[in-house]
DNA sequence: GCTGGCACTCTGTCCGCTTGAGTGCTAGCG
DNA sequence: CGCTAGCACTCAAGCGGACAGAGTGCCAGC
């Protein structure tokens, strides 16, 4: 038989395994030897199929929950699924249609929130949108509302579009003047550098000020630097939470309560995410993996969006390891495409 | 036997309905009138306490599962408990110093979403803060940020210290000059009014421009108008809605997701909220006393909070029928004084 | 190399039994 | 007149055995 370069399987045993996790993705009930004989796709008894099947699974492909149960795919028959056998479903209209609509709207915030929640309808699943703090893009404009004596809100403008905004206390007392001056004097001066940058020249602008005993110099850095040291969070949307409640391997509520705890520890999720952010193309998890989806048996499909040059965050969407990922791999792909696109326009239109 | 005016129970029959309704809420259970015999508090028989029973049975405040169940309270009974027999627990020392921890921090939306998560924290309840769209709310400021051609960030700080912003898409182009010049005119010609009050005044504006032809009073009417007709959206955070996962009466999972189903269809929530916010004192809702709180078997127990002249919106918890009153009444009260006097103080603080 | 047959295993379900908690009613006691 | 003890009844939940069904491995035969 001939073997393959990408794996040492021949080709009845790729069909068989193919068959056994689709089925098993539809089905969630482990698939044995007769049902698989009966499905009409294998001119074969279910005896010799046990025999296909004891082999995959001494691959470590397939496992049996007990003895007398069908297969059941292990993390490892997924991973080869999808690296080997599976076939993308293309999306249909509908989809295609409802994505678009959901990444319509101007305001950045609203757009990642409403592509979580559509990415989760359309999923079933639970859809994640992450938007990292970048501390490293590039600032178009900075400007300061005075909310009260001593808070201020400072409103960021990045070169890709993005808007940030964040209230800070302050020491010293500013007037509407001021913060106008001030304004327009950072934004001037430092348009089109990152934060950090602009944190690093206005310190180096304190040794100035110093000599100068430049009042409003003074009061310049000390709110720009207030400024760019705010702690601007990043923002991780979890959206469709409910979903998992229909899941059979969810059922029991001691898993389903796990389940739900483990959503909500974000930083666990936004540190997967970060290491995820520096892959290209779509990237997909499967329970072991890693530590987060090990622990609880999840699978991640998801991809970066934003400009290439510029990638700003991540889109996708984490399930139990049994998904449609022949669904889920387009769904997130088609998501994150559209998503940068919108970015890229955006970052177009500007003046 | 005296009556008393606000029921006509006689003391024992009171004593027996306290009782079981704060052994129900403890256990869970149904109580019989053996258990009730048993715990000591009473110097009767099971059976005598079977009579009692019986009477409050008819007369709506305890219900039986079933023929040979012990009994459990109905929505009447809690209510007769509520207004009559419950005795407040007061706080623990712990308890706070963890909400006055929670309302620390100067943005009042990390302020009401903190608030809502320590509330569900300590009540071991789904937690909810509701800010409604405040259209009649006093403006202190209004400002525009250009975030991109035709893309103009509003923000307008309340006199309430509550801080909106909302990017619009705009008709004409700005210049940064033109922003920060309507930004002045509107802040000082309409400071104090309400956003309504506002739109009513631009819009009678736009007579004097036709005459005169004014084109930056049009460009400044338009941006106007187009600010204060910006859909701000009211803010409603539904925190801890995994507390849910522990309560017994949600062990199934068709309850179990019809409840999370509930807590997501927001727009019930606020509909509710906002009939609240009419009324001054702590408000418990108990099941069948309002049509959200009825078809899902949810009590509400919330309190408005803001300063007394002008509320600023709804804060409270959300449960099974079954919850500790006691407990839940002076927590709501307590952290919604605590917020009413952060934000008081937020007020005297402005210049 | 495939297949039919066979013995074996494990799970889930159904059924009936028992147990325990709780009730309502009634007769009797102080 | 109120309280209590006793009794018969009901219902839910738990236990265990029997049974059916699905699946397996292995072996002999084509």
């Amino acid at each position: 038989m001939a073997t393959r370069l990408d794996s040492d399987l021949d080709p009845r045993a790729r069909d068989v395994l193919r068959e056994i996790i689709i089925q098993y993705i539809d089905s969630g009930e482990p698939i044995g030897s007769r049902t698989l004989s009966k499905c009409g796709r294998f001119p074969l008894s279910p005896a010799s199929l046990r025999n296909v099947m004891a082999d995959l699974e001494e691959l470590g492909f397939l496992a049996q929950p007990h003895t007398s149960a069908g297969r059941v795919p292990t993390d490892r028959g997924y991973r080869f699924f999808i690296d080997h056998l599976m076939r993308s479903r293309s999306l249909t209209s509908r989809e295609r249609e409802e994505i678009d609509e959901g990444v319509a709207g101007s305001e950045i915030d609203d757009v990642l929130h409403h592509a979580s929640a559509t990415l989760s309808k359309l999923s079933d699943q639970v859809g994640l949108v992450f938007m990292p703090t970048l501390l490293q893009f590039a600032v178009r404009s900075m400007d300061f509302i005075s909310v009260a004596d001593h808070r201020i809100m400072v409103v960021i403008v990045g070169t890709n579009g993005v808007v940030v905004n964040k209230v800070i206390e302050t020491r010293f007392l500013f007037t509407r003047d001021d913060l106008e001056k001030i304004g327009r004097y950072i934004t001037s001066e430092f348009a089109s550098l990152t934060l950090d940058a602009i944190r690093r020249r206005l310190i180096r602008l304190t040794e100035q000020e110093r000599a100068q005993h430049d009042a409003m110099l003074q009061k310049t850095i000390a709110l720009g630097i207030d400024a760019v040291n705010a702690p601007y969070e990043h923002d991780l949307y979890v959206e469709g939470a409910s979903s998992i409640l229909n899941k059979p391997e969810y059922s029991d509520p001691a898993s389903l309560r796990k389940t739900f705890l483990a959503l909500q520890e974000k930083e666990k999720l936004v540190e997967l995410l970060e290491t995820c952010l520096a892959e290209e193309g779509l990237q997909i998890l499967i329970g072991s993996e890693s530590d987060f989806t090990q622990i609880n048996n999840f699978s991640i499909v998801a991809r970066r969006y934003g400009s290439t040059s510029a990638p700003l965050g991540m889109v996708g969407i984490i399930g139990p390891m049994r998904m449609e990922y022949a669904r889920m791999a387009p769904l997130v792909e088609y998501l994150s495409r559209a998503l940068s696109r919108k970015i890229e326009e955006q970052e177009h239109t500007d003046g």
